[in-house]
RNA sequence: GGCCUCGUCGUCUAGCCUGGUCUAGGACACCGGCCUUUCAAGCCGGAGGUCGCGGGUUCAAAUCCCGCCGGGGCCA
């Protein structure tokens, strides 16, 4: 069987979005599940829109994912003299002709044709022009553009591994512009001289091509090239169910990769947006995604992009990494903060070790540590509301104030003395363990909700604890836990 | 408007090809319980779908056939 060669021909017209990381991943898979070749082409003919920046965006956001390429880029801008060759054998072969209309006639009769209730197409003028017509059109300079000469009557039909049969009828396509007025090739001439150039057997893509297919395969006809393969992917969809755009939010790779998205996550999730395991078990890693993923199986249906699902997924994998492995990717953002250098001195290290495993579970994206690791790092600025709460209940003030006299003394501040002061407390004073802590978290914290307090108090150390207690002490004396609800009240 | 395409819980989907075991299964989210100093995680449980609608075929249809409706894409 021939070698497996697909691609991905992104323009480097904007940043990577999320819907051609996702045909990436496909073609990628595809390809190393059946040991092919995954290639990369960029589609930067138009010079205008074109951005070195985007062209560096879309290659990293490939190579963060792992979707590595196994040939040299592909470079659409350097291969003008080819396009320019194949246009001249149809010219030859009769199967592409010069057209001299201007875009205000065409416009013009497209308007009389709408007018008359016909679907607008061109009306193939120039296709009717005596070669003396042309040549004296020509000779007076008049700008053309070349047409492809589409068969009037007849079929063409293709059989899409995802969604069977697609059958369009000729007439219903019109003669499109292969080559523009300023020698440029039109998209759907150059993908189909490249593909065939590059190799391509299974064109993997996004159903919004669908409508392209009928006429690239048509030139592949004329240009006698041979067939590739074809699979019309779903498109990513909005909430609202129109194709993911801007207006949805995040559509860029990078803004998932700067929140603190993993690329395992990606990767996975991605994956299972038109394509679904047989074991019903969604969480893979990439390789058994290579060894179980089927082409043929991908739903034909458009997919929402799932966003809470993304970040529960990710979650999961947060979760699968070691302490060293997830400490050293806080350092970026947390160096961002101003708590650690980048890269942080052995005591920065040492004390991040100790904070990540208490935040590991509660992160779903690594950017939220920030805020759950806030208090390792600032004294609390103010408590949150519940935590005024448990602080303003009658005699805190007093027992917290006993507490700090109790912790000072401790010689070792480790977890077990931490958690045998506060039960002895509660136990001197009749109290339930969790009147005490409760208070406490919120004293030391400035909330209500977090690690386990014991872990998070011997971390901080003596020092930090019980000057925290006693500041809220004296927030609790000077009144202004009551000045609060009172204004909460009124 | 024309052409193409899609249509199973809110979302991702299994099942559809090879009708019955589907009183439609799983996952996210949601609700509840357990665990626990809180949150989270984990475990257990629950709610949620007249399988877009209407006909037909059949003893039997999510599954086959026809029509319709709705969504989306492309073209301009």
């Amino acid at each position: 069987m021939k070698e497996v060669r697909v691609r991905i021909a992104p323009s480097p017209t904007g940043y990577l979005h999320v819907g051609t990381a996702r045909t990436a991943l496909f073609n990628w898979l595809f390809a190393r599940k059946n040991g092919g070749k995954f290639l990369l082409r960029i589609e930067d003919t138009d010079k205008e829109r074109s951005k070195p920046e985007f062209e560096q965006d879309i290659l990293e956001g490939l190579k963060w994912l792992g979707l590595d390429w196994d040939e040299p880029i592909v470079y659409q801008s350097q291969r003008l003299d080819l396009y320019r060759c194949e246009a001249q054998r149809l010219i030859e072969m009769g199967k592409a002709y010069f057209c001299f209309c201007t875009p205000e006639e065409l416009e013009q009769r497209r308007q009389e044709m709408i007018a008359k209730g016909v679907a607008p197409k061109y009306d193939r003028k120039c296709r009717r022009l005596s070669i003396s017509e042309r040549e004296s059109l020509i000779k007076e300079g008049r700008p053309y553009v070349l047409r492809f000469a589409m068969p009037l009557e007849g079929d063409v039909v293709f059989d899409d591994i995802i969604r069977g049969k697609i059958r369009f009828a000729n007439r219903e396509l019109d003669d499109f512009v292969i080559v523009k007025s300023d020698g440029f090739p039109t998209y759907n001439f150059a993908c189909v001289i490249d593909d065939h150039e590059m190799g391509i057997t299974h064109v993997i893509r996004g159903e919004d091509h669908i409508s392209n297919t009928p006429r690239q395969l048509h030139l592949y006809m004329a240009l006698g090239y041979e067939l590739p393969k074809f699979a019309h992917l779903p498109l990513l969809l909005g909430i609202d169910r129109s194709k993911l755009s801007k207006r949805h939010g995040a559509v860029s790779l990078n803004e998932y990769r700067r929140i603190g998205i993993l690329p395992e996550a990606m990767v996975n999730f991605l994956a299972l947006l038109g394509w679904y395991p047989r074991d019903q078990r969604e969480i893979k890693t990439r390789e058994q995604i290579i060894a179980e993923f089927e082409l043929s199986e991908v739903k034909p249906s458009g997919a929402i992009f799932d966003f809470e699902k993304l970040l529960w997924m990710n979650g999961h994998y947060i979760r699968q990494k070691s302490i060293d492995e997830l400490a050293a990717m806080l350092i970026p953002p947390f160096a961002e903060k101003g708590w650690v250098h980048n890269p942080p001195t052995e005591r920065e290290w040492n004390y991040l070790l100790q904070v990540t495993p208490l935040i590991q579970e509660r992160m779903r994206t690594i950017s939220e540590a920030i805020d759950l690791a806030d208090f390792f790092y600032r004294e609390p600025e103010n408590y949150d509301e519940k935590a005024k709460t448990r602080l303003s209940r009658e005699g805190v003030s007093d027992l917290l104030s006993e507490l700090s006299n109790r912790l000072e003394e401790l010689t070792e501040f480790s977890v077990e003395k931490i958690e045998a002061t506060i039960r002895q407390l509660a136990a001197d004073w009749a109290l339930k363990a969790a009147d005490i802590i409760h208070p406490t978290r919120a004293a030391v914290t400035g909330r209500t909700e977090g690690p386990s307090l014991f872990h998070l108090m011997a971390v901080l150390g003596k020092e930090r604890c019980v000057g925290r207690i006693r500041k809220a002490v004296q927030f609790i004396k000077s009144g202004r836990l009551n000045l609060s609800q009172d204004e909460e009240g009124g």
